[in-house]
DNA sequence: CTCCCGATAT
DNA sequence: ATATCAGGAG
């Protein structure tokens, strides 16, 4: 397991190789987010940005996606993976939206958890990019890389990691980390490719390290 | 825990 | 062919 010195370092780094990591799906207001992030389950941020830009042109408001039939909401979105329960889910939480919040998106966690298809990864990145509080939204990338790094264990839940990660990084870098460790995650420490020999994080990395053993 | 599920990289 | 992709609900 890393100590506070250790994960300072993870930090630099990342910071260092990602100076200017943030969020690559591209909405326009905290509605369009809570639609874009809720799409993006299970499947790329390329190709949730590929359905979105036509799928935001046709649809404006909560009213919009409760105008039209299921049928036609889930061909629109067909081509993302996970199509019949995520176009559900956002016609529930159109409904929800304009029963229960004035037909806005909430900006507190509590209220966005409630949302269908809105859990606690979703809650924590809306509410990061949207209403600028901070959170460590945990996605499997930044689950990925706190275990191979030893930044927690390897049988913690997100929750546990989540709440590691709080503990351990200052509050006011919670928001950027949680950027960083993705793109660190996305384009590094990759699932099935990681790059470990030349990574500048190797020494302290025990999954790393082992990785290595086993190349040579 | 399982299921939802198409696109993409390897 | 198959693992993986900014997860959440039942």
């Amino acid at each position: 397991m890393l100590n506070q010195k250790q994960i300072r370092q993870c930090l630099d780094v990342m910071a260092e190789m990602f100076p200017d990591a943030k969020g690559e799906l591209e909405h326009s207001n905290p509605f369009e987010l809570v639609i874009a992030v809720l799409l993006s389950a299970q499947c790329t941020d390329k190709l949730v940005n590929k359905v979105t830009a036509d799928l935001f042109q046709k649809y404006k408001t909560p009213e919009d996606y409760l105008s039209v039939e299921l049928s036609e909401l889930e061909n629109d979105i067909r081509s993302i993976g996970l199509y019949r329960s995520k176009a559900k889910n956002i016609q529930k939480l159109c409904q929800m939206l304009l029963d229960e919040y004035n037909g806005e998106v909430p900006s507190s966690k509590e209220d966005l958890v409630k949302l269908a298809g809105v859990g606690r990864k979703t809650a924590n990145v809306v509410a990061s990019i949207a209403f600028n509080e901070p959170s460590i939204a945990v996605d499997t990338h930044v689950e990925r890389v706190s275990k191979r790094l030893g930044i927690c264990k390897w049988k913690d839940s997100v929750l546990e990691v989540e709440n590691t990660l709080m503990r351990k990084v200052p509050r006011d870098e919670w928001s950027v980390t949680h950027h960083r460790m993705i793109f660190f995650g996305r384009y590094h420490c990759k699932a099935r490719n990681p790059q470990c020999p030349e990574c500048p994080l190797l020494e302290l990395c025990r999954e790393g390290k082992k990785r290595m053993k086993k190349l040579a």
